[in-house]
DNA sequence: CTAATTTATATCGTTCACGATGCAAAAGTA
DNA sequence: TACTTTTGCATCGTGAACGATATAAATTAG
């Protein structure tokens, strides 16, 4: 048995465990709004700086346009977002919030510190992941 | 704007991105091998132990029935494992490796190792990774 | 001013991930 | 023994992810 392939070795696993947990604990909040992480990654990009081209949203969110170009067909779907062909460079798709996807920031707006706080019941040292963020900046910088 | 709602202070988004982005630096290691990040994980669950049901590899990746269950049949169907039903317990499906499953154990020994070098080059402390696990695993404790 | 190239977005096919639900075997209960 | 509940696994539908590829507009080169 090598030691490289234990399972309990791997830093992947664990990341990908605890974004799919995470995800899964966030479900219950964006229930009710009708949304999935995703579109809400998407939504937190827009309500930071609206009417943005594809290509921009896609890469804060280190994600191809092949994913986020069925994710915005959605979420227009949904009547979230509107996505309106560039002025000056027509092949852009300039996405711009509706109303509708305006007004969910107020009601998303005491979610992440429902979760916090959910997890500080669970958990005696929740700061110990505040001071990992730096090294996982530093991962996903090298990785881009 | 809520300062709560900014990407940049969301721990779940770098864990998302990160996962994902260590998954497709994976990605063309495992190519060759015919395999996928999640069917590794599998193999490693059976190459850490051989003839387990579907239940306890589902548990053991902290996934529900419902994803482990088609992962087994794709895999099956590949020729990497048997699901033969239990003994003593007839609704089981024990999962074991075929000899072709086995056999991958020896060409996947080394792609962790690459994938740290390949890591050492782009950032400058890895280590900093490593000290992170353990709070990855708090958390992930917290959320089970 | 054409022709080649790059860029912005989209489509396609496959594999996950997961909530909801179904079903049959096993275990517990009356 | 008959009935209920639990357990183990599976199916279904939807929404991501993503590698590969396509298409049209913009840019650059010749």
């Amino acid at each position: 048995m090598y030691d490289n392939l234990k399972l309990d070795n791997q830093l992947c696993f664990r990341l990908y465990t605890a974004a799919r947990l995470i995800m899964q604990a966030y479900f219950p909040y964006f229930e009710p709004l009708g949304i999935t992480y995703p579109q809400y990654l998407v939504l937190l990009v827009l309500w930071e700086k609206d009417h943005q081209p594809v290509n921009d949203i896609a890469r804060r969110l280190h994600l191809e346009t092949n994913t986020v170009t069925p994710l915005l067909q959605r979420m227009e779907k949904q009547g979230l977002l509107s996505r309106k062909r560039g002025k000056e460079d027509t092949r852009q798709r300039i996405v711009s919030l509706t109303a509708k996807g305006k007004a969910l920031e107020e009601r998303a707006k005491d979610i992440p510190d429902c979760l916090v706080a959910q997890l500080s019941d669970k958990m005696e040292d929740i700061n110990c992941l505040r001071a990992a963020m730096p090294a996982l900046d530093a991962l996903i910088d090298g990785l881009r």
